[in-house]
DNA sequence: ACAGTTGCTGCAATGGTTTGCAGGCTGATG
DNA sequence: CATCAGCCTGCAAACCATTGCAGCAACTGT
């Protein structure tokens, strides 16, 4: 059915090797030859066949990405950032969801290992002892998860966990909730890395509360326990959990930035969308796709290096309208009278 | 490096066709011989390599996913169906993001083409001529979008504006705006068709406005225009749209429902989110994409039939808290004295 | 005119898998 | 015991592309 190698030799009165190279050594064949060839391949709508190349050469310019879940829009953005990067270095990726489970996480990259040059993994949710096993089927690289041994990209999130206390410390939060995701999570625990690092220096009280569900009811629900421990902002896991705060504090009458600050953590689009827009840390989700396909392919290069390489990008806080200053304290001494 | 059918042929004491038989025409070896295979496949980690598969059989096990981008929660929900579908008809996906671009859209299938059994082309933007050059090159099907002779999967958009505009009309609403998103949607031609056609029997007058972006910002621009146009109601392209005049209009100090009702169309996930929960009709994205590649399979077997398979999907009106009656028109004879 | 380059091209092997065909073994039938 | 029909199994060709090697022509320098 499709248009071969061979049709176009035969029209191009050469053989299959000169068609070949004329597409992948240009500068080998005589360049009378290369025009007609290519003017047949053309004509014929020839497109050469990837999965054969690979059988041979060894490397089939496909590359596997592996989110836990393709709607939620953080993986969404890596996956964007992927697709795009491999679009440019002229490489077609193999998606698979993993419906955040961690069997079919490991189950898929062995289905797509044979037919990828190496896999992205972005956040995955699986055991370092089944990861270690991945590791030899196929060249694999993590995303938003630091595994002894594997390349990663990572993004600083323990740094924006920094700039997000430190902005509510310098509004003048002197006790602020912390909301826990996922137990599990890699990029939740540095968070609170950076937290528990950043709070003295800042003079600042953090209450720990979790771990929650990262999404919107997550969020609700976190709200009324942060409520009753008497905050006066609150550090969400995600800006899912954060948007879910936001309702139910509006529902319980309580206005934000005025009586409460939130800021999220992503910025996610839905974060420069709600009604009073949200302060949140920009994760570079779509630079971390496209790092980690370049990371991919260059490890695939250089098979010399011996630690394995790892990129870390930066973190920001974007501040939006649901932070400000608290409001002072009834009796105290820097109330401000006028007003 | 990978281990293949040879090893495993060796391993097991037979040749590689009985491997090879033992995993896909398992009724053809011997019992013992099968279990022995199996085993030893399962020691060595053995992976059938598919790319070597589709080039003897022509079946590749794979299929091609198409969408404009992967980061629009429309597509991303369209792509979860896809992916799901295709592992539990033990496929996997090539995913391209043609990031909104006719031109690429067109190259990408070309370059998928010869690796894939098929693809599944969501709300493609490109011209009728262009995608007539597609066919031929590889089976395709599809989604939210209607071309003659291509098989599809649709969803009842027309449908959907009937459902809207009914319970507007039931409100009371008597005046309402329709914002149309880009010209070239067949969705969009499709709802302003339901429209028109249910408009007089609901006896309510529409104002069409637009085009406008289908997005956040789309609506914002779009709020001002239908508030000056006098309406009671609002019907907008998409919920992103709806959101950006939610946003705007809230901005503006008009209440949602009170002084104005808002639909949304696609209930995607922020629709449950916002302050206000957002009346709209839910197009079912993932089933759509499910849908897909079943026809696209199912088309693949069955060669014959003549007339392209089509499948039209419901939609459903989901109605929350952006609709109200309006208010009484002062003078109106039907203004409630009391309360 | 001759040997040595240089530049281009074709032959044939290669990769992992499927599959048509033929051969071998077992057991049943006569 | 001969025949024949299943069953299984192996051999080898095929799929599409890449690439080392060798062949060939034209050109260089002497």
């Amino acid at each position: 059915m499709a248009v071969t190698i061979h049709e176009v030799a035969k029209g191009a009165e050469v053989s299959v090797s000169t068609v070949s190279r004329a597409f992948t050594m240009p500068e080998m064949v005589n360049a009378a030859t290369r025009r007609k060839v290519l003017q047949v391949a053309e004509e014929l709508g020839y497109q050469p066949n990837r999965a054969a190349r690979g059988l041979v050469t060894g490397k089939t310019g496909n590359i596997g990405v592996v989110v836990p879940d393709v709607a939620n829009p953080f993986f969404s953005a890596m996956l964007k950032g992927c697709t795009a990067r491999a679009r440019e270095v002229r490489h077609v990726v193999f998606l698979a969801d993993a419906a955040e489970d961690p069997r079919i996480e490991a189950e898929v990259v062995g289905a797509m290992a044979k037919q990828v040059d190496g896999v992205v993994l972005c956040s995955p949710r699986m055991e370092p002892a089944q990861l270690e096993r991945l590791v030899g089927t196929t060249p694999i690289v993590l995303v938003n998860r630091d595994e002894a041994g594997l390349p990663a990209v990572l993004m600083e999130s323990a740094d924006g966990a920094r700039q997000a206390l430190e902005h509510l410390a310098a509004l003048g939060h002197r006790r602020i909730a912390h909301l826990a995701g996922p137990a599990a999570s890699w990029a939740g625990e540095e968070r609170l890395r950076g937290l528990r690092a950043a709070a003295p220096a800042c003079d600042v009280e953090t209450v720990e509360l979790g771990p929650f569900p990262p999404t919107f009811q997550g969020g609700v629900q976190a709200a009324d326990l942060a409520l009753a421990r008497g905050v006066t902002a609150i550090l969400a896991f995600n800006d899912l959990m954060a948007v879910g705060v936001l309702n139910r504090l509006a529902a319980r009458g309580v206005a934000v930035p005025e009586d409460i600050s939130v800021v999220g953590y992503d910025d996610i689009e839905m974060s420069s969308m709600t009604t009073v827009p949200l302060t949140t840390v920009r994760m570079p989700m779509e630079a971390a796709g496209r790092a980690a396909v370049d990371l991919l392919l260059d490890g695939l290069e250089a098979r010399d290096s011996p630690e394995p390489a790892r990129r870390w990008l930066p973190t920001q806080l974007i501040v939006r309208s649901t932070t400000a200053p608290p409001r002072p304290e009834p009796g105290s001494a820097h109330a401000q009278a006028g007003r």
